[in-house]
Parts: structure tokens; C-alpha cells; sequence
DNA sequence: AAGTCCTAGTAATATCCGCG
DNA sequence: CGCGGATATTACTAGGACTT
């Protein structure tokens, strides 16, 4: 998946709220959205250097979209859309050794009160996918989430219903970078989000975790990493 | 502890307008 | 009057800050 538009080098000044960051570009004071709502900390730091697009459109009230972060020797991508769309392209190219049996690719799928970000429909039955966004990597060990999410939590408990009654499901974690080994929720965190994923794994729904190779130009899925569920 | 509002952008939906 | 494209409006997202 190819990064489109204007990529500029900057650096991170200060998180004003969680869509607004206040940057350097070309030495002048900007201001960027930020792509995601999640904490972040460890990435969002005083003169880290940052890569932003600039965005064209008066209806904007920022000109540049804050994507990808250096930490260290790693490029972090931070939008929180990508995972989304780089999963659906690979279930709709069939790149994936998952649910190979189905005939069309959905995106946004209602399901009950809930919605899946991807569903996976043959004649016979509908997967449900849901693609999560991680940033966090802490000792090669790759955490989600990086801020308390009750929504997620809920969200989880949703996808188990499903399963129980007759749905294939699966959770897949996208690694927005390329320096993890293993994959574990956060249970310092949210033990109850992790509770929640290790039930999940108990009652048949599929986890996996997926990191990626990120450059300026592009990302793209890289490999499937082994998960620890135990905290 | 639970509920409401706020933020910025995107996507989906609704409305409008000009032209044949 | 009907159609397509352009423009406007609405819904949605999710966690934090705040109030009750």
C-alpha cells in the first residue's frame, strides 16, 4: 500500500488534543492532525523527528497529517486507518492462509448492534474480521492497547457472541512497524480488554498479529508474529 | 460510576443545479 | 422533466475532560 501525497520531514512539538499537533516544518510552527486516538506517549515526544503530509483543502482546518514517527531505528506508522485497509486489500487478494472459502469481501459490515470492519461472505456462512491498530512495542514485545478501552473490550465480547452462534471471526492485530517478535495484550494496562481477548482465543475466535514493513513510500504487511495471551 | 460534550476528518447520504 | 455531477449536510469515530 503505497503512501500517497506530499511527504514531508518534521518534528513533534506538542500533542494540543488528541486530533491536533503542533509541529515544525521547514522551520515554521504548523499544525497537523493526528490520525489516531490512542495515548501514544512514548512516541509523541518534544523534537522527535516525525514525517507529515501536506494536505491541500480550505475546508481543513490543519494543513498536514501527522503519519509516521522515528523512534530509535524504527519508523512507527501512527494512522490508525491504514491496518484497516491493508488488511481488507489482502483478504480481497487472497494473500492471507485464513477463511480461503469465501467469495466476496465486505468492508463496514453490520452485524447486531455491532459493526466489523471486514466481513468475509460464501454461500454458506459470513466471517467477521476485525483489524486492530498497535503502535506500542516495548522489549520486541508488541501491546495493544496503549490506553484503557472499554469500547475495544465491548467490542471483543461482541466478536464471542458471534462465534457462539456459528460465526467464523477473527481479530488481527496490524503491527504499524517492524521491530516486534511477540504480540501480547496489555494487561498492565487493561487486564480487562486482555481478559476479554484471551476468552475470545478460548472460544474459537481467531487472533493473530501481523507486523509491517514501513517506508516513506509505502507499508506492507511483513509477518505473523507468535501471540502471549498469559499475563 | 455514569453520562455528555468536544475534537477533526472521512464517508455516506441528501440536496441542489444546470443542461439536454 | 430527468439525469449526472457538484455541493452541502449528517453520521460516525473514540478517548479524554468535564459534570452530575
Amino acid at each position: 500500500m503505497s503512501i500517497k501525497g506530499d511527504i514531508q520531514e518534521a518534528f513533534f512539538i506538542k500533542r494540543l488534543n488528541r486530533f491536533v499537533a503542533k509541529i515544525l516544518v521547514n522551520n515554521k510552527i504548523e499544525f497537523a492532525h493526528v490520525p489516531n486516538t490512542g495515548r501514544m506517549k512514548e512516541l509523541l515526544i518534544k523534537d522527535r523527528k516525525v514525517l507529515v503530509r501536506k494536505v491541500e483543502d480550505k475546508n481543513r482546518k490543519t494543513k498536514y497529517d501527522l503519519l509516521m514517527v522515528f523512534y530509535k531505528d524504527t519508523l512507527v506508522a501512527i494512522d490508525s486507518r491504514l491496518p484497516n485497509k491493508i488488511l481488507y486489500k489482502a483478504f480481497y487478494n487472497k494473500q492471507l492462509p485464513y477463511f480461503k472459502d469465501y467469495v466476496e469481501v465486505k468492508k463496514e459490515i453490520n452485524f447486531g448492534k455491532s459493526r466489523f470492519d471486514i466481513g468475509l461472505v460464501n454461500r454458506k456462512n459470513i466471517v467477521l474480521i476485525e483489524a486492530k491498530c498497535v503502535t506500542l512495542v516495548e522489549n520486541n514485545i508488541a501491546k495493544f492497547p496503549d490506553a484503557p478501552t472499554e469500547r475495544g473490550t465491548k467490542h471483543i465480547k461482541e466478536i464471542i457472541k458471534a462465534s457462539s452462534e456459528g460465526f467464523g471471526t477473527g481479530i488481527f492485530f496490524i503491527i504499524q512497524r517492524n521491530d516486534a517478535k511477540f504480540f501480547s495484550p496489555n494487561w498492565e494496562l487493561d487486564s480487562k480488554f486482555s481478559e476479554a481477548l484471551k476468552e475470545a482465543n478460548d472460544r474459537g475466535v481467531l487472533i493473530k498479529a501481523i507486523t509491517c514493513n514501513i517506508n516513506k513510500e509505502k507499508m506492507s504487511l511483513n509477518e505473523e508474529i507468535p501471540i502471549i495471551l498469559e499475563q
